[in-house]
DNA sequence: CCCTGTGGAGAACGCACGTTCTCCGCCTGC
DNA sequence: GCAGGCGGAGAACGTGCGTTCTCCACAGGG
């Protein structure tokens, strides 16, 4: 088996279970025999289990955001768009096997422990953020409307990820189709 | 030593270490040493170490949701009082070892784990959830406003907790002026 | 003075898991 | 056909930790 295609299988096996039990709950064995990458071949491609939760927060973190990115493009209008944001939040809320953001959930698991793993959820933070402020700024808004739209986002990730539910997207909607407007 | 303040001292050792370090960092020993007490008496006032995480978590939200009623008490008007939940959330913000929310990090970490640690952070956050809705309800705004300042207050809980800032609050407060103002 | 029970200190046990090692089959180049 | 090395399976090792057990000091009642 070809280098890459085993780091893209061992890859797809620890996103699946580290999202779905939490890092800790999962052992390298795990991910061994999910994904059929020998123990070996794990250790060569990711020197230790810390790294390849890294490697998982990296590539979720693009494909998240492309995702995300692609979805409101799709949109016409600025402000449309930023509420698209919160129509794709929900759509993602009701994806079966969704428990919450993973990189709130890595942080509550390994933030105070690895500052590898913290940092990385900062910087996803900080893009997801810094996107919101893009959004906000194409469609005229103050500087500090782009802070709020974040804040309701997280809001709503956290409290998705916790009651279950998929109805948070649809109050940060609201919420933030009210903001735009008050604003 | 009397069995009350045993288990005081456990859950005061217990909450510090827990919250500081998340719960899976956190041995039964180290419990035992920084409480004073034995491992002997912790097994019996707490049968395994999932009943202290849970009596951590239960002792942590009746004093948080006390402490902030309190602090809310003291400030005249409906739309004041909403307000002062973010002003609340600030000062907690920067309290020095402020490491984000107790509910949103235990959630993280043992939330796919353990079922009775996440109906207790589910527990935390409706009654959180609630106490907004009372705030909304006598400020005379409708029913949804609950819900949309409690996304803002998770958000910022969130991430000041992961960017170790407490502006947030701030951002959450001033959103919340604006959505009350526009209701 | 002994007997009993309570509680503390810390060793011991069992297990899980991160990491490394051993063994062996198989492929490749001569 | 064979030497050498690459890779897989899984055992082995070390450690950490939840939980229990052992041993002992000591207080109180006969």
């Amino acid at each position: 088996m070809d280098s890459s295609v085993a780091r893209e299988r061992a890859l797809d096996a620890a996103e699946e279970l580290f999202y779905g039990r939490g890092v800790q709950a999962v052992g390298m064995d795990d991910v061994r025999s999910a994904s059929g990458v020998s123990l070996k071949r794990l250790y060569q491609l990711f020197p230790a289990k810390e790294r390849l939760v890294e490697a998982y927060l990296e590539r979720r973190d693009t494909r998240w955001r492309e995702q995300l990115a692609a979805y409101v493009e799709e949109r016409h209008g600025a402000r449309e768009r930023i509420l698209a944001v919160y129509d794709w939040l929900g759509r993602w809320f009701d994806e079966p096997g969704f428990r919450g953001c993973a990189w709130i959930n890595a942080y509550g698991e390994l933030g105070a422990m690895s500052t590898p793993v913290a940092e990385r959820v900062r910087a996803h933070k900080r893009a997801f953020r810094e996107y919101l402020d893009s959004l906000a700024a194409e469609a005229g808004l103050p500087a500090a409307v782009g802070g709020q739209l974040f804040l309701l986002a997280e809001g709503a990730m956290v409290t998705a990820g916790i009651t279950g539910s998929a109805k948070p997207a649809n109050e940060a909607r609201e919420a933030a189709r009210l903001l735009v407007r008050a604003a």
